[in-house]
Formats: structure tokens, sequence, C-alpha cells
DNA sequence: CTGAAAGCGCTTACAG
DNA sequence: CTGAAAGCGCTTACAG
């Protein structure tokens, strides 16, 4: 069977007490009864049980990332950040996706509850209240992209609405004055923020809204290039299109490529995120800058220090700047 | 504090066992007292702790998954598939990345084991040798992409040979008889076989081998857009490019775009993985199709039915099939 | 410097 | 149908 810290103690001729100061590195060990120790463990390829260990000090050494439905580059990076950042803290990841609905959320933070020393929870579709009200109070979150406001929680929110109305003012710029945007998913906050920015952007220019060129999507490449018809049938059609995402610019891109409408020259075209792919289309994506790895990364961050800091942590909202990755599809030049 | 199974029992009259029972859904419990219990458990918020269960069962209903460096659309849809079978089969998935050499992978192993019921190890360039003898013997393990040969371990390869000799040939019969390759990352196992592949393809065609026409690449979009700069310089030109994944055909269809040359009419270009976004470039993108996410759902799979068959599972050795997914950058029309 | 013992939160034969 | 008690593998005051 598992050989444990018993069998280590009885072989070395200590007690358990001492088997686990020397694999834990504190109290005073007499050097000569370490090295048997360490000898003895090695000779049983003893390997320190988590289980155990997690259930006398009530720390578990892994956080849980909850994310929505996953699907695409803009997660992988996510997590890529996020698990490098971990791992450097010396944490695990306990990652979770495909949750939009409600009780999804609910089974999923239940089932990770006492799992996990503290939680990351993605969820721009769901209202915060159901996560307040299904939480253990006394476990660290940290939201990323979630409604907030007046909620105990660290939060993490990507600058939507100031990144949209950005990238829509340099379209502006470009001397484009009918510009369409195709939409993110329903009742999403990183969707509604960037339809504000849009028409933010706008109106300061003195152009009145038009729900004719505010086009449904779903942050996916299908729902871009679906939304790429609509548009083209519009009379007259417009100049330039903000694409929710960088998935659904790319699949609008595809969908002019076949129409034969050249972009940037008949239509401009920009996205939001920056995944890393987004320069290597032709033209290269314009898009809004997140540093999405980063974005996970310090989410890992705030989150290890509310765990060390316990109580007295003091809740933080930060809002995570953007700024504009200017390339060819937009009618700049191409950058090098 | 917390509350734990001796509050609820407290509270509700009756001993642990029977909330464990009534937990569990195990053996018999009169009614009346199941009903006491639960009500109890929901006004105190109980939360069964599963740390402390794993410790007496000896289940953790967790599965680690152990992933090189991840980066890109590839890994995120391993991610996403076995995530969603392991929910299916109420596990939950502990990720660890970047583990691409022999002392990262047996850190990972050491702090993963105890913490995991089975581990599904991903590891294109890792001798399978350095897992055998780092691996506890008594936990069910699938391999996925690694060197497999007599392990006593279940493993899962895709038919990269195959595949690459597949893709090859169908190049050939588009009368290219020139055709260069760009390589994958070095001593990678998958990397490796779609170089044979490749080369099986000519040789059968009659071509002789041309050490001028493989050029090394790292599975990486900036190493397709930079070995095509190679490729261009070559005295005559190839008349077609393999591309090892879809990562580096993307960055060497933005090259040749950027250099001016036609695909596929000058350079006709096929990848490998079949990303999804792989269909929205322009030209759309071949590639040699394989059912990622079902990669990740499959391994999960399989290690779900290792647990739980335990010492009289029947270890198996699984190659994953691929298919030509042909469009328009090989040449050949667009499909609908 | 070291050990005996209690305790972490559960489950599970065993007995009744 | 229910409970007392041992045990899972660790850690940690406490005592010496």
């Amino acid at each position: 069977m598992r050989v444990t810290i018993k069998d280590v103690a009885q072989k070395a001729r200590v007690s358990t007490a001492t088997v686990s100061r020397v694999f834990n590195n504190i109290g005073p060990v007499e050097e000569e009864t370490r090295r048997r120790v360490l000898e003895t463990a090695k000779e049983l390829r003893y390997t320190p049980n988590a289980v155990g260990r997690s259930l006398s000090t009530k720390r578990t050494d892994a956080i849980g990332l909850l994310l929505p439905d996953i699907y695409g580059e803009f997660f992988s990076e996510v997590i890529r950040g996020a698990d490098q950042t971990a791992q450097q803290h010396r944490y695990h990841l306990l990652v979770s996706s495909s949750h939009n609905h409600r009780d999804e959320i609910e089974t999923a933070l239940r089932v990770m509850s006492g799992r996990v020393d503290g939680l990351i929870i993605m969820s721009p579709q769901i209202d915060a209240e159901i996560l307040t009200t299904n939480l253990p109070t006394n476990l660290p979150v940290v939201l990323l992209s979630c409604f907030v406001e007046d909620v105990p929680y660290d939060s993490l929110n990507i600058d939507n609405f100031g990144g949209a109305k950005g990238i829509v003012q340099h379209l502006l710029q470009h001397g484009h004055r009918r510009i369409a945007i195709i939409k993110g998913v329903e009742n999403n906050l990183d969707a509604e923020e960037r339809l504000r920015g849009y028409r933010s952007a706008l109106q300061e220019a003195g152009i009145g809204p038009d729900a004719a060129l505010e086009i449904a999507g779903k942050f996916s490449e299908t729902s871009g290039y679906e939304a790429v018809k609509k548009i083209l049938s519009l009379h007259p059609p417009p100049a330039a299109i903000f694409a929710s995402n960088d998935a659904t610019a790319i699949g609008a891109l595809s969908a002019l490529h076949e129409m034969g409408v050249a972009v940037p020259q008949e239509m401009a075209l920009a996205g939001f995120d920056d995944i890393p792919i987004a320069q290597f289309f032709s033209p290269t994506l314009t898009s809004v800058r997140v540093s999405i790895s980063d974005l996970g990364a310090l989410a890992i961050q705030k989150l290890v220090q509310a765990i060390h800091e316990k109580s007295n942590h003091v809740k933080q909202h930060v809002v995570i700047p953007t700024s504009l990755a200017l390339r060819e599809s937009c009618g700049c030049p191409k950058p090098h």
C-alpha cells in the first residue's frame, strides 16, 4: 500500500513529529536525525500526503478558477497567466469551466469550496448577488469581469468602456462617420460596456444613434461572419465596423474577404482583446489591447494577497487599462 | 468558524454517522430523521468538507492534467474537452502547465500525487522512462502524445505519421513536386512523426530527400513566419509548404501575404491540427483534422475507466485517426 | 532536540 | 434504523 509518515518514522526510529519537522523544515532537528529521516524516506519512496496535511493545516494550497464556457484563445491566455503565477506562489490551479448559468455556478461553487484556499470567478453573465449568497463568507474571492457594485470582494475589470470608446474615436479620426458595431453576447457585462463606449464615442462626435448599425453578435467567429452579411445589405453600408471582440472581428474579416470587400479600403475593421493571433491575419487586425495573460496573473496575485492577509485584507476594485493596437485593418500602416 | 458534521449532528440530535449517511444517500435512514438532518444542515449552511472526506475514502474526485508549456488554441481545446468530460463523471480538473523539462515534470508529478485519483500527462518532449520512475505505481495514468513503448500505462497518440503522409500525398496530387516542410519543435514526438510522414510520402512518390527543404520551426506563428523567409530564398523555391501545425501555417501564411506570394497559386500551403480558427483565414487553411477537444475528452474517459476498474484494468495504446480538411490554401475549392 | 497525544472532518465496519 | 469508535495521514502545542 501507500507509504505513510508512520512507516518512515518507524523505520528511522523517530516519531512522526520528527519526520514532519524534517519535511517541513521547521523546528530544530539534529543534523544526524534529519539525514537518517531523509534517507529512509528516499529509500521508502515516501511522499507526504497532501490530503492529510490539508486536514490539519486547513490549507489546500489550491486556487479555484471558475470560467464561463471556455472556448478560444482568450481563455487559454487567462489560464496560462493564472497557472504560471499560481505556480510561482506554490499554488495549484483547479479549473472549472462551462458555467454560464446560475445553477451551474452554484454547483461549481459548492463543489469547489473546501478544496481551495481561494477562488477566482469570471462570470460576466452572472449577477454578483448570486455569488454573494452562495459563497462561504470566509473564502477569499477575486471577481473577474463580473458586475460589481458594493460587493465585499476584490474585483478586476477590463476598461471595456474606455477601450471601445477609444477605438471608435480612432475610426472616426480615419474620417468614417457611419460605423457599425457587432455586439457581444446579450446580458454580458463586457459586451454591454463596449457597446456603451461605442455609443459614447459617436455621440461626442455629434453622430446620432442608429439602431440599424448595432448588429447582434455572440463573441464568436461565426457570429461575426453572419453579422457582416447583414451589414453589407444596409443602404448605404457603413464605412467601418467595430467588432466587440477579436473572434468576432476574425469572422467578419473572413466574410468580407469572401464578399470581395477590401479591408480597410472599402470597409475598416477593428476588434477587441488583441489576442495573439490577431497580428497574423491579412490585413493585420487592429484591436484594443488587453494583456489577457496578465489579467489571469493579476487575479492570482490579488487572491494570494487576500489569502495571506486574511481578514485585514482591504478589498479593491481594479480597472485594467487598455491601449490601442493599431494595425492595417483600420487603415493604419503596418507597424514594424 | 466552519460548520462541520459534528455541529449538524449535535443540533439534529443524531450521530455524525447518520449525518454522513444522509449526505451520501447510503444505508437505511428513517425518513423523519433524514428530513431533520437535511433541514438542520440547510439552516446551518453546512457543506461537507471535501478534504475530510478524501482522507477517509482515499478518493479525491480530482484528475490531474499535466500539459507542456501551454499556449494557443490547441491546448485550450484539450482543456475544454477534458473539463467537460471530467465534470460529467463528477471529477475535478487540476491543471498544471509549463512542463517541458525533466525536473519540472518531476516536481509537478510529486506535487500532484496524493491530490488526484489519476493523471493525464501530455509530454511530447519527455522520455516515458522519466515518468515511469517518478510515478506512484498505483496511480492510474493516461499518456497523451508521449513516446511510449512497453510502458505500463494507457496511452493516446494522434496518428501524426498517417496524417502528415496523407496531406503531403494530397499536395503531390495537386502536381507539386518540390514540397518544403516547416518542422516542429526539436525532440518532440509529434514533430518527429510528422516529419517521418512527410518523408515517407515523398519517398513513395520517387522524390529523393532534400535537406534544404526541411526548415526548422517551433510550432509557433513566429517560427512559421520566419521559416517562410528562408523558404523564399531557395532557388528555385518550392511549390508547396507543409507546416507541422496550424500555428506555424498561420505564421507562414502571414509572411507569404506580406511578400506578395499568392496562396495557393504561387505557393500551396497546408497545416496540421485543424484548430477551429483555421477556416477563417483567407485563403481558408487546409489542414489535417484532429478532434482536439475529443482528444481531451477521450483521455478523461480512459482514465475514469482505469480508476474504476482498478488493477484489473487492461492497458491500451490508442492511435487516434486523422482526416484531411481540404480547403483553399492547398489549391482545393472552398467547401460549403 | 525529541516524543506522546490530540485533533483536523469525514466514513465505515461493527454492534445493537 | 442508529450510534460509538476507530481510522484515514498529517501537524502542532505541550512537556520533557
